[in-house]
DNA sequence: ACTCCATGCGGCCCAAGATC
DNA sequence: GATCTTGGGCCGCATGGAGT
């Protein structure tokens, strides 16, 4: 008899490309995928991979199945949306996650995802969008809320926050006594801590400042949010990162957010995913972070970018 | 030496049947 | 009806063989 577990497994060996991949992702053990795979290739009396020593490949008789393998998984998230209770969902889902997320709304998406599916956990990590990206398309991450959304065509995207830019710097610097909004100049003559080199703010940031025939400005690139902050309160330099970060420093008066005249493109974080990711657990998770990231100060408006749910 | 998959073995869980 | 026994299924650990 086919089993459905087993269905399971063999699109993920196939997509992973490998039964020790497979058996991350499933939570289990490499042998355990070995003996799903083989109960499934006895009933159907047919080989579905070639395992040879370049890796695992599909036979022709495995890349058929794997259009049925998908329906049959695709349906199962239907029903389980459709007719199940939300207790009834399980799995481990791979988020990967943006540090600003982290900051800002992560611990409270964690709690009502707790709350609504508590069958559901976690395997967070945290990292900047170019590895979050990667980390999507080799499929060791189900989901990621980046900066987004990718152009990627194999992925979806659904926008969740989108946070303004601030030019923030410590409250008795000269930058913050002034009257008058910054601008390059004033920007230019400190360093600016911001986020990691590979991103688009600042990629952003690296064009606004750069002016023709003069030295490159000054970017301390950073991948860690709190080592901004911390190099911020320190008086190292200006940061550039949404106000929302510093709110605390802020109140307390560490910190100040100071106008600035650049126009600075705020920083859209999106929920994204392949898709032919059929992964109910999966689209709990996104459904969750977009109801979380809908009730926060700054929420996207829920735009979908190249399909839906 | 390392990685990958296969195999053997023992342990655990659960359902069904037997016994009281 | 409650408890015990048994057998099947599944899993993980340890290990082996093949290839690089």
């Amino acid at each position: 008899m086919l089993e459905l577990k087993e269905i399971e497994t063999f699109l993920w060996v196939a997509r992973l490309g490998g039964f020790r991949a497979a058996a991350h992702k499933l939570n289990t053990t490499q042998p355990s995928i070995s003996n799903r795979i083989a109960a499934i290739e006895a009933t159907l009396g047919v080989q579905l991979f070639d395992r040879g020593p370049q890796g695992t490949a599909l036979t022709a008789r495995g890349r058929e199945l794997i259009g049925y393998a998908e329906r049959m998984l695709a349906l199962r998230a239907e029903i389980m949306r459709a007719v199940g209770s939300p207790d009834a969902l399980r799995g481990v889902v791979r988020l990967g996650v943006s540090e600003t997320i982290v900051h800002t709304w992560l611990s409270r998406l964690v709690e009502r995802l707790h709350g609504l599916h508590p069958n559901v956990t976690l395997e967070i990590d945290v990292d900047t969008t170019p590895n979050l990206r990667e980390g999507l398309l080799t499929q060791s991450l189900d989901v990621a809320l980046l900066l987004g959304p990718l152009a990627e065509p194999r992925t979806k995207s659904l926008s969740l926050s989108t946070y303004p830019l601030s030019v923030v710097a410590r409250a008795d610097s000269a930058l913050a006594r002034g009257a008058r909004p910054v601008g390059v100049e004033a920007l230019r003559a400190q360093p600016v801590i911001t986020y990691p080199r590979n991103t688009r703010p600042y990629a952003d940031l690296r064009d606004l400042l750069s002016v023709p025939g003069e030295p490159a400005p000054r970017i301390y690139a950073n991948a860690s949010l709190s080592t901004i902050v911390r190099m911020a309160l320190d008086g190292i330099g200006v940061a550039v990162i949404p106000a929302v970060l510093v709110e605390r420093e802020v109140e307390a008066g560490d910190l100040v957010v100071v106008p600035c005249a650049l126009p600075l493109a705020p920083l859209t974080f999106t929920a994204t995913w392949l898709v032919d990711a059929h992964d109910h657990s999966a689209l709990a998770v996104i459904a969750v972070a977009r109801a979380v990231a809908r009730e926060q100060p700054f929420a996207a408006e829920a735009i979908s970018h190249n399909d839906h749910i």
